[in-house]
DNA sequence: GCAGATTACCTCACCGCTAAGGTGAGTGCT
DNA sequence: AGCACTCACCTTAGCGGTGAGGTAATCTGC
């Protein structure tokens, strides 16, 4: 049975024969695949009155240890987003009260970002249903399957210069 | 050598090890790997004065066939994106020329969608930079790997019920 | 010890998408 | 014919992001 990509291929090859595009076989599923689960993990996120940036920034405080504290920099590096996202999330989490800001003693031009009780509590609570979800998105994988897959992508990560960002 | 995910595992290991983290291994890598391959692709588009969402809308006319005419709606589903987001990609290139919107005939509500002189021309220079772009991102993996993580994304695809879509 | 470069963070204009809702055309029941 | 329903597409408010640029603090080499 063909999937969406593999009509796309098929497509492909009548209109431009002259064309290798079987690079879109991975390429076109990997985007794919990346929507469909953005998509199951936002549902998750939601029904902890949580979205994905702000799960993003609760999650990687909270897996920082105490005392759950970093700077906006460290955030925007494991984000992978720009500096302005960060001051937006944190603005708005803030207001929240999930998260503080304070003066960074060691460093006179920055911050640093403390989890509140709230926060701490909040993505304590969401953690267990998201991992829970993640499990779900991989169930038709076993465990040699996960493990090679995960694998792979790491090796194309690491050939991007995606892997240490 | 530990990449950003492998760290990520190990900090929640040690802040929560009751939770079974596992799937992050590939879940983070994915999603990584997601955003790089765009960013990639994003800057092979802007060489030719195109966006992803342009190029988008432009290959999958061109691939169709003759006439190079489709529906917003089929448009809609190929991309995975609302109506609107349809609606406002279309405005946009009818004004630069690239397609063109003609009431559909065999049903009164809808419109049909065509390539122009100029879209045509403009994807068919592109594509081959593009389909360059994919090549070397998966230059890294020999057939046998690529093949198989074809397979595996597909099956992934198939079992969350992204594939059909 | 000071000028220039760098770094940390914030500000702001703009962009593409979503979600909700509107319009108008086709469809089916009575 | 009349009415409710569905469908195709468009409209719009709002959201989160980028990218350019600003300010203030810190480094660095002379």
């Amino acid at each position: 049975m063909a999937d969406h990509v593999d009509r796309v291929l098929e497509q492909w090859h009548a209109e431009r024969p002259d064309l290798d595009v079987s690079p879109m076989g991975v390429i076109g599923r990997l985007t794919r695949l990346s929507a469909v689960v953005d998509g199951e993990l936002r549902r998750t996120f939601a029904r902890h009155g949580l979205d994905r940036a702000t799960f993003d920034v609760l999650a990687t405080l909270r897996r920082s240890g105490p005392p759950y504290r970093l700077t906006p920099t460290e955030l925007m590096r494991s984000a992978m987003v720009t500096s302005g996202a960060i001051t937006q999330r944190l603005d708005k989490m803030e207001a929240r009260g999930l998260v503080e800001r304070t003066p960074n003693e060691a460093d006179g031009r920055g911050v640093r970002v403390q989890l509140t009780e709230a926060g701490g509590e909040l993505i304590d609570r969401a953690l267990p249903d998201h991992v829970e979800t993640e499990h779900r998105i991989l169930a038709a994988l076993d465990d040699g399957a996960r493990e090679e897959l995960a694998a792979t992508l790491r090796m194309l990560l690491e050939s991007l210069g995606g892997a240490s960002a």
